[in-house]
DNA sequence: GCTGAAACAAGTAGTGT
DNA sequence: ACACTACTTGTTTCAGC
């Protein structure tokens, strides 16, 4: 597998990527392509698994989710680690979860509704699941921006 | 505005999640209801701002970004935290940019190639922004899983 | 606020170069 | 690897309930 696509792989991603329900056939006429290339090129990205999927990105704010918190989890012990994440799992708040680097184990990110939600979440939740030791948090005041990796590494 | 949806509407935004390009008349027909019903609501919902795009998710791995860290930035006085996320906006492998509470003032998300590329991202770029006093970053081994929220509220 | 129908546009699959 | 054609399916709009 190599990871450098051509121009019209390139253009298809940036254009999805703006509006992932662009019909293809609009898309083959800005390359001046045929349509049905533009089909089979997306067919082989999503075979070859670099499209994952085509999402709807929602306005977390308007779901009636107003606190954002990125977690840091300590452990007691490290083997507590796979169960940890399989507890995290099953908590609809917590949106990501990974093993990290450095003076935590893992790194969550938790939406709520409001700061008492994410107080539940963290204390009537998180700190109940066995193994976890402790945890810190980074209330989100204000996103800056939040957007996609370029298709093209400079 | 109000912040519950009913059940069409939560349907709709369930199934174009988990697809974003399903077509409108086949959530029709599963939801047995017209055709343009769907239209209309997801109109609605677009305009309202709930549904902000239909993005396409990629695999960053299969796009050469072999590496992914959470980076807490300190500044050395807080005015100059505007400034700095304008600098981190020009910065490409910076993905994602919030002003959070507790030890660190920016708390970013970073992808590079690989270590060298995030050391480069980190010391050449970063580090270089005026106003940036230090930074600690935590580097993803393992992303567990990476999902949105509920579309309704438990 | 929702449906139904009709005109139009896009997706699909097969064939050929 | 790409284009062309014919066929199927989806989208859009608007009159009417």
């Amino acid at each position: 597998m190599k990871n450098q696509f051509d121009y019209i792989d390139q253009q298809i991603l940036l254009k999805l990527r703006s509006d992932a329900r662009k019909a293809y056939s609009q898309i083959a006429e800005e390359l001046k392509v045929s349509n049905s290339l533009i089909h089979q090129r997306v067919k082989k990205l999503t075979e070859t698994g670099v499209i994952k999927k085509a999402d709807l990105i929602l306005d977390e704010k308007k779901l009636g989710y107003n606190t954002k918190a990125y977690v840091g989890i300590r452990l007691k012990e490290a083997r507590f680690a796979t169960k940890v994440v399989e507890k995290l799992r099953e908590i609809k708040e917590v949106t990501e979860c990974n093993y990290v680097s450095g003076k935590y184990a893992i790194f969550a990110l938790v939406y709520a509704k409001d700061n008492d939600h994410l107080r539940s979440v963290l204390y009537d939740q998180i700190h109940e699941v066995d193994g976890v030791g402790g945890t810190d948090s980074f209330i989100c005041f204000t996103t800056n921006f939040d957007r996609s990796v370029p298709v093209v590494i400079s």
